[in-house]
DNA sequence: GTACCCTCTTGTTTACTAAACAATTCTCAT
DNA sequence: ATGAGAATTGTTTAGTAAACAAGAGGGTAC
């Protein structure tokens, strides 16, 4: 450890190596004999090097998650838990920083940029949809870095975006239903602001329509927010009316939990007087009683792809903004039984 | 030209560099002077090498276009002529032959496979949809090399496909209408076995729910084969009924073409009598008269996606399939007119 | 003190290579 | 004719030399 001020030059001189490969181990280029990088590290340490720190904030680049301040337990959540499971594991494979930040509806994503984030990240993921407005959009666009989203898809804006196949997801269901023989289905659905939801709700429409079936509007109660369990408050108004319908759709698991606690107190059993069928394909899903079925949305790999695509945006590539959806697949268990109710024109009970 | 055997180590010394610089100009990978791949060109042809043909028919990688038998003129097709525009010029760009390859639905596809084709070839797109059936796919796919889909998706099979936005096209110019205050619309749809129809189909039927309408049957004609104008025939079937709508969608513009032609010959008016809107935004509906209101399919991209797509499969990489949806957008011309017609029992808004 | 130009360093990128590797093909004693 | 080893092919990995861009420094003029 004489005079030797830690550059590039000198470690690669202190290694013996060219600089360019001492680069290369900073940046983890592919291409590196692992005990050479070793070797460069250990150099590295020794003579006190810091990588500079222009645009990141250590070695690698890094990628910000953005995601709505009241899904702080997102990580934790169910559904975004996968998928920031996905997106972190990718990007370790590739190399980046995960950032998280948190998006405070109140106050706009002002508080985002101001933090000065958007210098120190490569581009961004926009996690959890419904407060993302395309005002908001088109701010972060005019950073001019780039930005996926996720479970979110603002079709005037023309976003790259990753998606579950939510339409063919309300398809499935549905079509699952009605060759179960239901024809008096009710649907339990949530708020417009989060176009999955919607995209989810137009697949069920697009199924029954098929059959020549509109929802009357009393079957289709408008979501409440603020109850901690989201469907059941929907549910309960279905029940309370003079006939309720042989089967329900549930706009997501979480809402099918709640619309099951409603049923079961009002007395009526799953699936023998009420078949119950929702889409997210949650873990708990599979423990309820009886076990829902759902539609798979495979959440951990929109995590992978959300990454990947990122990556690709970051090293300019994909200039073309595309819709990114990954398979659903129907899960059938037991809360739709499995005979058909010879319920007809005329309801098998009335309330 | 001395006793100097062609080889890539001659070469290499014949021009100067290194045997791996001549393997790299030969397999056009990146990080080449053009100067330099010049010259190595020119030492090849004057030596007489000859690149050895080990799984493609010459330099550079083959990518194989699976069409139908009877879309011959495809490649002057409006429709899939973008495609494969797109396509080739992607292709060139990454260094890959095409290799076109006929379809012949009377035999299957062993056809393709009989002549070898596939082991020339690194994969394969399947353009143009409706008689690809799952078993051939996975006929396809023992192959084990990898496929992509155009315009057509098969969602027991999840493979990659390349997708217009083709429910948003059925759902955005179903809105259009609706906007404009149609209620009474009569829908021209396609044969099922094309995917992409059906979706297109599906999204229309949605917008429609939403708005709690159901298009009655009697304006859902079956589409008739064998007609050269598709959706004439269609279109005289619903004019012959006592009550015709106020607005048709056509689900492709080749069907609004006859449709058009049809609701002529009944001596109406587009758009004050009927108002018509379809979608793919070919070349022509732009010059039919009236103009054609219609939603854009970003053709010509697809075709650029499709490759690049199939080349990350290639690469090894892309192992979660997806599908890869490009945005559509709605086209307004003159054939849905602009105001609100008065036609019909419904008034403009209903209560 | 500060504005300006020139040089020199620092990180970065491009274009290329040495050497090892795998798969044939050739050679030659048996 | 045959099978072991040697040689020759194309291919891949793990690098490097040299050019380049953007600051940082440093001297000079005002």
């Amino acid at each position: 450890m004489g005079k030797t001020k830690p550059t590039m030059r000198n470690i690669a001189k202190a290694a013996q190596v060219s600089p360019t490969t001492v680069w290369m181990v900073i940046h983890n280029k592919p291409g590196i004999a692992p005990e050479t990088a070793q070797r460069i590290w250990a150099t590295i340490a020794n003579l006190g090097y810091k990588v500079k720190p222009t645009a990141n904030g250590g070695h690698g680049e890094s990628v910000g998650l953005l995601i709505e301040q009241n899904s702080v337990p997102v990580i934790s959540d169910v559904f975004y838990g996968e998928i920031i499971r996905g997106f972190q594991t990718e990007a370790e494979r590739l190399g980046y920083h995960v950032v998280l930040s948190m998006f405070d509806r109140t106050t706009g994503n002002a508080d985002v940029l101001n933090r000065g984030l958007a210098q120190k990240v490569s581009g961004f993921v926009v996690a959890n949809d419904g407060d993302i407005t395309p005002e908001m959009v088109i701010q972060l666009e005019s950073l001019s870095i780039p930005i996926v989203l996720v479970e979110n898809h603002i079709d005037e804006q023309r976003l790259p975006c990753v998606l579950g196949d939510n339409f063919m997801a309300g398809y499935q269901v549905t079509r699952h239903l009605l060759n179960l023989g239901h024809r008096r289905i009710a649907l339990l659905h949530g708020p417009t602001k989060y176009s999955s939801l919607v995209d989810r709700l137009r697949g069920c429409m697009a199924a029954l329509a098929e059959a020549s079936l509109l929802i009357p509007t009393e079957w289709m109660p408008k979501p409440v927010s603020g109850h901690p369990l989201k469907g059941y408050v929907q549910m309960k108004e279905i029940l309370e009316q003079t006939e309720y319908p042989t089967a329900v759709i549930a706009i997501s698991d979480k809402t099918a939990f709640g619309a099951m606690e409603a049923i079961r107190e009002f007395g009526l059993k799953i699936p023998d007087d009420i078949a119950i069928a929702s889409i997210d394909n949650t873990l708990e899903s599979a423990y309820t009683r009886p076990p829902l079925t759902t539609v798979n949305i495979p959440k951990y790999e929109m995590g992978v792809l959300a990454l990947q695509k990122l990556h690709r945006l970051i090293q300019g590539e994909d200039t073309i903004p595309v819709k990114t959806i990954v398979y659903s697949e129907l899960i059938v268990r037991e809360s739709c039984g499995a005979a058909i109710p010879q319920s007809g024109d005329e309801p098998t009970h009335s309330g």
